[in-house]
DNA sequence: CGATCCCGCCACATT
DNA sequence: AATGTGGCGGGATCG
C-alpha cells in the first residue's frame, strides 16, 4: 500500500526514472510493514519494480545475511519489520543524529528532517509527500549519522560488533549500495573493518587518532614525494614520463604499493577497483586535510589531486565524478565530526570547502623515523614510523584484527590481520589504501600549493633560503646538476663523495658547493652499475658515483628551476604569498624540505635548524589559508596532455624508468633527458658535461650521451620509488657536474652522473644525503628495507639540519660555501641553501643497499652525526616509513623489482594507468 | 543557475 | 551464474 503510495509519490516528484526498476537492493520496504510510516527512507516501492512483486511479502526470508534472491526488498523485509519497530527509536536517534549534525553545516538541515520525520508518522500520504521529499532526509551524511548511532562510538574492545550490511540497510531504510559508501568511508578510516560478506566489524573510534596519525604521516611523506615529483614532471618529464610511465607503471605497480598489501590477503593481486575505491579517496582526503596546514580544502582542490590522473584538464566529467564522489566521502566524514564545510573565498570566488575540525593533535606527529617520536602519541608504539599505521590495531585494543589498517604496514600486516577471526574472508584484500603513489600529481598540486603557501610567508619571514631557487640565476655554478644539492649549505645533504671523491661539501662543510665538486670530484667509474643494476638487479652502486640523498622535498628542490616554471602554473592562483614564479617553487621547496626536514631533523641536534624550523613553521600555520591546497588550475596539467594520459605523473615511472635506462639505454632515459633539459640547460650548461658517454652504464650512457649532446643536460632525473620501492627517488642528473665528469671521464666515463637518491621517508627526514660515489656495490640486499632505512638513518641522525635546501636548479644554490657550513643552516645569509654542519661532519660512506633502488645497493654515504647512530638498517623505522608505502615485497626484494620489470614503475600511479587503460586498455 | 548529491545502472570481483 | 561491491554519472533538489 504504502509503498506503492511513495512510489507514486517518488514517480510524481520526479525521481528519477530509473528508479523504477531499481530498487533491486534491499530497499527496505518499509512500506509494507508500517503503512504509515514512509519513515525516513524512502519508500521506494518495491512493488512496481522490476516486476516483483514486492509485495508479494516483504517478508519474506529475510535475506539479511544472506540475501539469496534478487529480490531483495521483500527479504528485508523481517528487517522492516525490526525497522519498524525500531523506527520510533531510530526516528529519535535520526533526531538525534541531527543534532549532531551540527557539524557540519550544522544547524540547516536539521529541522526540516526532524520534522519531517515527524511529521511522516502521523501524517499519512500527504504528509509523506512532505516529508520525503527532501532529499536531505535521504542524504547520505543523514544516514551516516543514523548509522553511528547505532554503535558506540568507543566500544569495549571486547565486543565486537559485527555489521550486517543487509541488516542495516533495511534498518535504516536504504538500499545496499548507500551503506557501502558510509562503509567505505569508515573504513578507510578504520572505523569498520570489513570481515566477511555482507559482514563489517565495528571498531569505533579507537584507533582513529592512529589512523589520522598515519594517514597524515602517509599524506607528508607522500606529498612530498609527490611535490618532487610533481617537478619533474612539470618540468620535462611531464611528457617523457608521461609515456613511460605509462609503460612502466601501469602493470606493474599500479596501485600496489600502497594499496593493499594487505597482510595477508592481499596479494595485491586483485585491486582493481579498489584503486580507485571510495576507501582511498577518502584516505587522500583526508590525508590533504592532515597535511594541509589550514586544515581547509576545497572540493576542486581535493578533486584535482585526487584525480590522480594527471590528466589535465582532463574529462571535465572525471572531475565532476570525483566531486560527486567527494561529497559522498565530505557527507560521511562531516557526520563523523572529522570536517565541516565552509566556504572559501578565493581569487576566483567562493568556492565550497570543507575544513577539518576533528583532532589534529597527532598532526604534530613527528615522524621522524628515528626515534620515537617525541609527539606525544596516544598510542605508543605506533609511531614509529609508518609502522604506526599497522599497529592501530594491534596496538592495544584491538581486537579487531581484520582489517587493515593501511597497506602501508606491510609487515606485520598478515599476522594482525589474521588474528582475527576472520575467516578469510575474501575480501580482506580492502583495506583501506593509503595512497599511493599515484597520485602524484594531485600531490604535488597540493604540495605545491602548500609549499606555496609556506614559502610566501616563509619569504616573508625570512628571505635567507628562499627566494634563490628559481631563480635560476643564482649559482650558475651550483647549477650543476647537483649543484642543487649543495646548495643549500645547510641543508642536510651530504654529499659524500666516495672514497675517491669526495665532496668537498661534506667535509668542508660547505657542502653546497659539495655537489658540484662532489660531482666533479666524483669519479665514476665506469662501472656503473649502478644505474645498471637495474638490471642485475642488484644495484651497484658506482663506486665512485655520488650519490645525494635526500628528502623527496629536496628533490623537489632539485628540480627547483624546472619546477618554478611548473609551478608557477600551478600555483598562480593561490594568492598567498604572492610567490609564485619562480619563488613559488623555491619556496615551497624549501617549504617542504624544511619541513620534513625540520621535522625530523629537528631534533635537536642542530640549533640552527631550531630556528629556521621554527619558522618555517610559524610561517605554515599562519599561513593557513585554506587554499593552500588550491591547487592551480589544471595548469600543470594541461601541457602535456599529449604525452600520455597519465603523463603527469610519472614519478614512479621515473624510477623505473631509471632503471631501464640502465638497463637498456636507448629510449626513454632519452627522452626524459630532453624533457628535463630544457629546465636545466642554461645552467648547466655551463657545466662541461664531462661525462662520457661512451662507456659504461648504459643508463649513463644516456645521460652522458645527451649531455654529450647537449651541453647543458643538467637535468635530473629523478625517479620515484613512489611505490613499492622503497621510496628512493633517483635523481640523476643528466649532466653531471663538470668536475665530477672530469674526474669522471678520466675514471668512469659512464657514471659520470651522480644520482641522488632519495628515500622518499627516510627523506623525509632528512636533507640529503649525497655520496659521490659509492664504494662497492655492494650486492642487493635482500634487505632492501633495511636500505632505505638506513639512508635514513644516516641521514637523519647526522641531519640535524632542518633546512630545507633548496635547490633550484637555476637559482639553486649558490654554491658558496657558506662559512660555516655547517653548523648553520640558517643563517640567514645563506643565499639558498645551507647545509647542515652534521652532515658535513662526518659521512661516513655508508653502503646501502637501498631496496628501493632496485636493489642495488648503494653505498650512500653515511653522515656520522655526533650520535651516529647506527644505521642499522632496521632499525630505524624510517624504514618503516618506507614501507609504509611500499609494499613489504617491494622493500624486501630488489629483485623483485626487476622481476617487475618492465614495470619498473611501481610507481607509476595507478591513476595514470587507469587512464591509460582506458583510453588504450593495456589489460 | 550552480551546488549538492541521490539513485541506481551496470561492471567487476568473488564465490 | 549469482551475488557482493562499488564506480559512475544522470539528473533531481537545494539554495
Amino acid at each position: 500500500m504504502e509503498a506503492s503510495a511513495l512510489s507514486r509519490r517518488d514517480l510524481a516528484r520526479g525521481r528519477r526514472g530509473r528508479g523504477e526498476a531499481a530498487h533491486k537492493e534491499n530497499i527496505f520496504d518499509r512500506s509494507r510493514m508500517a503503512p504509515k510510516t514512509p519513515i525516513k527512507n524512502e519508500p521506494v516501492d518495491l512493488s512496481k519494480q522490476k516486476g516483483c512483486t514486492p509485495e508479494r511479502n516483504p517478508i519474506t526470508p529475510v535475506k539479511l545475511v544472506d540475501r539469496p534472491q534478487p529480490d531483495p526488498w521483500t527479504p528485508t523485509a523481517n528487517l522492516k519489520m525490526l525497522v519498524s519497530a525500531a523506527s520510533p527509536d531510530m526516528r529519535d536517534r535520526e533526531k538525534k543524529k541531527e543534532l549532531f549534525r551540527p557539524i557540519e553545516n550544522n544547524e540547516q538541515s536539521n529541522t526540516p528532517d526532524s520534522l519531517q520525520y515527524d511529521m511522516v508518522d502521523d501524517n499519512t500520504a500527504d504528509e509523506f509527500e512532505k516529508q520525503r521529499p527532501s532529499r536531505k532526509q535521504k542524504s547520505l551524511g543523514l544516514l551516516c549519522q543514523k548509522f553511528l548511532a547505532r554503535y558506540p562510538s568507543y566500544p569495549l574492545s571486547t565486543e565486537k560488533t559485527t555489521i550486517s550490511l543487509d541488516e542495516v540497510a533495511s534498518i535504516l531504510g536504504v538500499e545496499r549500495r548507500r551503506i557501502y559508501d558510509i562503509v567505505n568511508v569508515l573504513e578507510s578510516l578504520h572505523l569498520v573493518s570489513h570481515v566477511a560478506k555482507n559482514q563489517y566489524c565495528w571498531h569505533g573510534r579507537h584507533n582513529l587518532s592512529q589512523t589520522l596519525k598515519a594517514l597524515q604521516e602517509a599524506g607528508e611523506l607522500q606529498y612530498g614525494e609527490l611535490m618532487a615529483f610533481f617537478q619533474h614532471k612539470e618540468q620535462d618529464w611531464e611528457y617523457k614520463f608521461g609515456e613511460r610511465k605509462k609503460d612502466t607503471i601501469p602493470e606493474s605497480q599500479d596501485r600496489p604499493l600502497l594499496d593493499f598489501p594487505e597482510p595477508d590477503c592481499t596479494s595485491a593481486s586483485a585491486s582493481s577497483r579498489k584503486d580507485k575505491s571510495l576507501r582511498i579517496m577518502s584516505q587522500k582526503f583526508v590525508m590533504l586535510f592532515l597535511v594541509s596546514k589550514t586544515k581547509i580544502v576545497t572540493l576542486d582542490i581535493a578533486a584535482k589531486i585526487l584525480i590522480e590522473e594527471t590528466q589535465d584538464t582532463v574529462d571535465h566529467s572525471k572531475f565532476k565524478t570525483k566531486v560527486r564522489r567527494l561529497y559522498d566521502i565530505a557527507n560521511v566524514l562531516t557526520s563523523l565530526g572529522l570536517i565541516k564545510k565552509v566556504h572559501v573565498t578565493e581569487e576566483r570566488g567562493r568556492k565550497p570547502a570543507f575544513k577539518w575540525i576533528g583532532p589534529v593533535e597527532f598532526t604534530g606527529k613527528t615522524d621522524e623515523p628515528r626515534g620515537h617520536s617525541p609527539t606525544s602519541d596516544p598510542l605508543p608504539g605506533m609511531q614509529r614510523g609508518a609502522c604506526t599505521p599497522y599497529q592501530i590495531h594491534t596496538t592495544g585494543k584491538q581486537r579487531f584484527t581484520r582489517h587493515s589498517s593501511f597497506n602501508v604496514a606491510q609487515p606485520s600486516e598478515g599476522t594482525r590481520r589474521k588474528v582475527s577471526s576472520e575467516p578469510s574472508s575474501p575480501h580482506q584484500k580492502r583495506q583501506a589504501c593509503i595512497v599511493n603513489s599515484d597520485e602524484y600529481c594531485s600531490k604535488m598540486i597540493n604540495l605545491a600549493a602548500v609549499c606555496r603557501q609556506k614559502i610566501a610567508e616563509d619569504n616573508r619571514n625570512r628571505t635567507c633560503a628562499t627566494k634563490p631557487t628559481l631563480s635560476s640565476g643564482k649559482n650558475p655554478g651550483a647549477n650543476s646538476p647537483l649543484s642543487l644539492l649543495p646548495v643549500p649549505g645547510d641543508f642536510d645533504f651530504c654529499v659524500n663523495t666516495l672514497p675517491q671523491a669526495v665532496f668537498p661539501v661534506v667535509q668542508a662543510d660547505v657542502p653546497s658547493l659539495s655537489l658540484q665538486n662532489g660531482v666533479n670530484s666524483q669519479t665514476l667509474h665506469p662501472s656503473m652499475p649502478a644505474t645498471s643494476e637495474t638490471e642485475n638487479g642488484k644495484p651497484t652502486l658506482l663506486p665512485n658515483q655520488p650519490f645525494l640523498c635526500f628528502p623527496s622535498s629536496s628533490l623537489f628542490m632539485l628540480c627547483g628551476g624546472l619546477q618554478e616554471n611548473n609551478l608557477t602554473e600551478t600555483l598562480p592562483a593561490t594568492g598567498d604569498g604572492g610567490n609564485k614564479g619562480a619563488e613559488t617553487p623555491a619556496a615551497v621547496l624549501q617549504a617542504a624540505c624544511q619541513k620534513r626536514s625540520s621535522r625530523k631533523c629537528t631534533s635537536p641536534a642542530a640549533p640552527a635548524d631550531d630556528e629556521e624550523p621554527a619558522a618555517k613553521k610559524q610561517t605554515m600555520e599562519q599561513s593557513d589559508v585554506p587554499l593552500s591546497l588550491v591547487v592551480p588550475k589544471k595548469s600543470f596539467e594541461s601541457p602535456k596532455a599529449e604525452s600520455t594520459p597519465g603523463s603527469g605523473c610519472t614519478s614512479a615511472v621515473q624510477l623505473e624508468a631509471f632503471h631501464l635506462d640502465l638497463a637498456s639505454p636507448d629510449v626513454p632515459v632519452a627522452a626524459d633527458k630532453d624533457s628535463t633539459r630544457p629546465l636545466d640547460s642554461q645552467e648547466q650548461e655551463k657545466w662541461p658535461q664531462n661525462k662520457d658517454p661512451d662507456e659504461p652504464s648504459p643508463g649513463k650512457e644516456h645521460i652522458s650521451k645527451e649531455n654529450a649532446s647537449q651541453p647543458f643536460l643538467p637535468q635530473y632525473i629523478y625517479v620515484q620509488p613512489t611505490a613499492g620501492l622503497s621510496s628512493c627517488n633517483f635523481l640523476f642528473s643528466a649532466k653531471q657536474a663538470s668536475g665530477a665528469i672530469s674526474l669522471t671521464a678520466s675514471q668512469l666515463p659512464s657514471l659520470s652522473v651522480p644520482c641522488v637518491m632519495v628515500p622518499s621517508a627516510a627523506l623525509a627526514s632528512f636533507p640529503l644525503v649525497c655520496s659521490p660515489t659509492i664504494a662497492s656495490p655492494v650486492s642487493p640486499v635482500p634487505d632492501g628495507s633495511f636500505s632505505a632505512a638506513a639512508s635514513m638513518n644516516f641521514s637523519v641522525s647526522s641531519l640535524a639540519s632542518t633546512t630545507p635546501v633548496f635547490v633550484g636548479t637555476t637559482a639553486v644554490v649558490t654554491p658558496k660555501v657558506s662559512p660555516t657550513p655547517s653548523v648553520d643552516h640558517q643563517q640567514p645569509t645563506h643565499p639558498t641553501l645551507h647545509l647542515s654542519p652534521v652532515l658535513a661532519r662526518s659521512c661516513t660512506a655508508v653502503k646501502l643497499d637501498s631496496p628501493m633502488c632496485v636493489g642495488h645497493p648503494v653505498t650512500l654515504l653515511k653522515l656520522q652525526q655526533p650520535s651516529s647512530t647506527p644505521l642499522t638498517p632496521k632499525n630505524i623505522r624510517s624504514a618503516c616509513h618506507e614501507a609504509f608505502f611500499k609494499t613489504p615485497g617491494s622493500l624486501g626484494d630488489p629483485v623483485a623489482w626487476k622481476k617487475t620489470e618492465g614495470t619498473q614503475t611501481r610507481n607509476a600511479s595507478s591513476v595514470q594507468r587507469r587512464l591509460e587503460i582506458s583510453s588504450t586498455s593495456p589489460d
